[in-house]
DNA sequence: GCACAAATTCTTGCATACAAGATTATTGAC
DNA sequence: GTCAATAATCTTGTATGCAAGAATTTGTGC
């Protein structure tokens, strides 16, 4: 978001354990050791332990006092009611945006509208990405709610993982960009409904979406180190 | 939400300085101290370092790096953004509750509107205020997707001091009651459209509302310490 | 061989010491 | 007297040591 000089061992180290466990580098379940943690990243317990309590607070880890930190992936549910509250984000900030769109977040969105349709064309799946994050975020800021922005970039963060591996399901990227079209048009011309309804429809998961999710999660699961090899109690 | 034993030093610091910010015991852009601080709870830096990281991810206080930490308050456009969209989440929750109300959770709900009756009737406002809490919690659990119940419950917490001299406001409460009754009817019957409706005017910061909105948000800001002397920079 | 209790070991929570960056005060040149 | 450079001070960031709670192992009785 800012610039942040990221000097501290602290972030550094909340980002490097952030993208090891939505990388899977973990199973479910595990507990992250402070001691050998902090030998494997050459610093002390301090700045690891802030780091956890960091990821604790977006929901990476769970900490559980005096018995230590333990990576937590969503369960299955977990993440299918993150993808509804999602898309009523989504369906909320383009009602906004189609509402109040100012010239700049309208060239921005198209920017990266065109920047999905150059990485569909060749295909790059990994530049898809990138620039479908861009195109979401985008409409994020263009509902002219930072707070609410926030709110949607903080989640759709959060499931990153896992939407990542919907798009690699085959024939998705021509759907999805023919989606952004769609939800982009909408947005200029001003129809809040029909923008609610697509955007609504584009993050949803339902129908094929469904299956799609399912086996992404379970690819997502077994694909971590070891997998769900110790359940959590609660 | 559990049990939590809080025996940690970290915990009670950080409730601690939660309320106090909360209740406006500092001046907006205020450092806080860690080594006075720190005496005066009688531990050392390192708890309350601790508490500051889970102040700062529940956007009390922005930590610096190098700098210290500061306690924010929001804006009077943070505020209202943020009440846009608790509306829309409240009234996300409601259409939720509508379409697939469970048995437990239509009691919960009638308990608490007689709770918030009773409160009205005396009139009691610090009651009436515990009962509408509860009122709009049992809301969220009966929205049947706990991730957004627990989105709700942490914006609806955010939101707490800027609420309560809301409902300060001369008339407020048996308005707000009535508002209850018709969103609780509408929720039993069903009626999505209605539930979602009622909920976001019920919410919302429109016309007097935003007066009082106003009123209220000055008031606890110079009501606070000092009010504000150092405004943050950015 | 099993169950339970005691002791040992391990891990986290907290305090404290030290290092490094930021801030303020001081000195000197003009 | 003003400005800049430098020194002194203060504050945060990190390492380390110690204490207390949790987990594990060992021992004992049956």
């Amino acid at each position: 978001m800012q610039d942040r000089s990221d000097s501290r061992r602290t972030d550094r180290i909340r980002e490097a354990l952030e993208e090891m466990i939505v990388e899977g580098r973990f199973a479910d379940g595990e507990r992250l050791d402070e001691v050998s943690l902090s030998k494997s990243f050459g610093v002390s317990r301090t700045p690891l332990r802030e780091a956890f309590q960091a990821l604790a607070s977006s929901g990476l880890v769970e900490i559980r006092a005096r018995r230590g930190t333990f990576v937590r992936f969503p369960s299955l549910e977990d993440v299918v009611e993150m993808f509804d509250v999602m898309a009523e984000i989504e369906a909320l900030c383009g009602r906004y945006a189609a509402r109040r769109l100012a010239q700049a977040d309208r060239l921005a969105m198209g920017d990266a509208l065109r920047a999905c349709e150059d990485a569909a064309s060749i295909p790059d799946v990994e530049a898809y990405y990138r620039a479908n994050h861009d195109f979401h975020a985008a409409i994020y800021r263009a509902s002219g709610n930072r707070f609410l922005a926030n709110e949607a970039e903080r989640l759709h963060r959060r499931l990153k993982p896992f939407r990542r591996l919907q798009l690699r399901v085959r024939g998705r990227i021509p759907e999805s960009l023919a989606e952004h079209t769609r939800i982009f048009e909408a947005i200029v011309g001003g129809d809040e409904a029909a923008v609610s309804c697509e955007l609504r429809r584009h993050i949803a998961v339902q129908g094929d979406g469904f299956a799609d999710l399912v086996a992404g999660y379970r690819a997502a699961v077994t694909g971590a180190k070891g997998a769900a090899r110790a359940r959590r109690p609660a």
